[in-house]
DNA sequence: TTGTACGCGTTATCAT
DNA sequence: ATGATAACGCGTACAA
């Protein structure tokens, strides 16, 4: 019932269990083996369908294949693309990836979650701003000198190695495209209070700023980055007076709610109010209608914050302060339009 | 540089390891420590920040607390709907989660991928219909004795034990709420070639069979469970001759399509076309407009597959054929209206 | 109450 | 070219 050990499979071959470790530890084995007597072992090995202890493995060797992905919300559709990135960039280099999501949990029950997730990781990346972060990289890099990454941190708080979205650049982005048409009042949809979307509201003020927009504090909001309290929010800035011509969300989630939100108000979205959101899930490709949104570089995210990670992993150096962005791009569909002429 | 061990903190506090282990291994510890030694050690390990090193444990007592959760679509949100809650069960049984996803897998990349993933994991869950299931399991189990569990498998692959939500029952619950408000001409869109997207797609013909109304071919599509495309098939049926006045989508993902499809085609949800969805992912509270849907029992779901797979890992016994089905509820809201008079 | 010694299943270093 | 043997870090029966 048990399972097979290489000693076992050394004994049925007829050779010892370090002959059979040597053909199947895949090392460039300076040790050379005869020929016949491989074929010997792997044909049993075959036959049995025997597989060695990755646990052992990763006893002796240090190497479990293992790297801790902590997310704040796995539902947040934004990071269910990243998890999904991530893991298929891990599995380029043959490492899994292990789940931690602090999602929901109290302060004790969360340090519990984490050092259960982390157990047996390499490394780990940090998947957005998490509730208890500085708490959470001191113990493990204090207990287990374990090399982390984040990604969509902000990209100012350097207690670990960082890479990100270029939060200006993309804003920007939004902004001219917006003033392009012709919009002038132009509000911000900020879902909940992370350090990226701290940054993006900075940028928001401070491209129209550059631009010699005047913006009352009243076009900036605050709402969660959840659906239906995100709704609420933006339909009580559209029944205000004087609304906006066009919105600006921090995330598509945002956006999104906000094409409900302009719906449920009666107003026309593009004619009457645009919208841009941030970070192209693939859902805004099928909204009423379609979202004009800021698309993240999915892909070279996830490999420039694995390529960190394995070379934190590598050299044990954790280059704290590194922070490393990338662009993004705008990607213009039917949420947006000129604005309605007298509002220029 | 390298991680404590139990030895030098043994030698630190001046006692042996295995005092230090006793100390440690959580056991209900038959063997009893000396109050005062007991803190000695404590002390000594909270000034470290000492903690053992996890696959020696693993090693020894043959649990790494790591399951494996093989899934096809992460970005399918109902899986990452799905992928959260069983992640948080899995927490609550004191083990994490390593994710594997079959998605976009090429033949061998797939099996590689799988034994990645399944490496350090006592057991595993699987998510959805995969590519290549049966040569899935029958490594899985061959090599490794794996216990697994199915979820949303359909109910009649018992290779493995299952559990599933009653499809029969939801898609029951969704005809006869339309039926209730005047709908006959109703037609099912079918997202992906899943197993229970066929269930559900026999359980429509055989519901409206019962209820005596006549369902011609045409009414029954197959798209791919993705919106874009999802979005095209639905169109081009809408704007076919004798439109169905309800459409019953065999998953939310499809149904969020077919409102855009509607909309692309120029008719009103509900008033023209009414539409019921299947999970009750969290965006459809927010769809213009917000949809109709069979509500899946995510946690109950969740709990009971980690129970199953907990037992099978308990005592080793597969319970092969197992199938444990629960009924999911019909949740209301605006995408579905009488039907239009005319078309009674 | 504590220490000694062995084994978990590997890999790697010696001999042979 | 192959076989003994020593770690890897921990848990636990056995001895003291």
């Amino acid at each position: 019932m048990k399972r097979l050990t290489m000693k076992q499979v050394g004994e049925l071959v007829g050779v010892s269990q370090s002959t059979v470790s040597r053909v199947l530890s895949g090392a460039p084995s300076n040790v050379p083996v005869a020929p016949e007597t491989r074929d010997r072992i792997l044909k049993v090995v075959a036959d049995l369908g025997y597989s060695p202890n990755p646990v052992a493995r990763a006893l002796r060797s240090a190497r479990t294949g293992l790297l801790g992905l902590i997310v704040r919300d796995i539902n947040d559709p934004f990071f269910s693309m990243a998890v999904a990135a991530i893991t298929a960039e891990a599995h380029r280099h043959r490492y899994s990836v292990v789940l931690g999501h602090a999602d929901s949990s109290a302060h004790e029950a969360l340090a519990l979650s984490e050092t259960l997730v982390m157990g047996h990781c390499e490394g780990a990346i940090l998947l957005g701003d998490l509730r208890d972060q500085a708490a959470f990289w001191m113990r493990a890099r204090a207990a287990r000198r374990m090399p982390l990454v984040g990604l969509w941190q902000g990209s100012r708080a350097p207690h670990i190695p960082v890479v990100n979205v270029d939060n200006a650049v993309g804003i920007r982005l939004a902004i001219e495209h917006l003033v392009g048409l012709g919009h002038r009042r132009i509000a911000f949809i900020q879902g909940g209070q992370t350090g990226d979307g701290l940054e993006r509201r900075d940028a928001f003020r401070a491209v129209l700023h550059d631009l010699g927009i005047p913006t009352p504090e009243r076009n900036v909001l605050v709402v969660p980055n959840a659906y239906e309290a995100a709704e609420a929010g933006v339909e009580r800035m559209l029944r205000g007076r004087a609304r906006p011509t066009a919105l600006v969300a921090s995330t598509d989630l945002v956006a999104v709610a906000a094409l409900k939100a302009a719906s449920q108000v009666g107003l026309s979205v593009p004619r009457e109010v645009s919208v841009v959101g941030f970070d192209d899930i693939p859902l805004v490709r099928i909204t009423i209608p379609s979202l004009t949104t800021i698309r993240q570089p999915m892909q070279e995210l996830s490999r420039r914050a694995l390529a960190r990670l394995m070379s934190a992993m590598g050299d044990g150096q954790d280059t704290i302060g590194h922070v490393e962005v990338i662009p993004p791009t705008l990607v213009v569909r039917d949420s947006t339009a000129q604005a309605p002429a007298d509002n220029r």
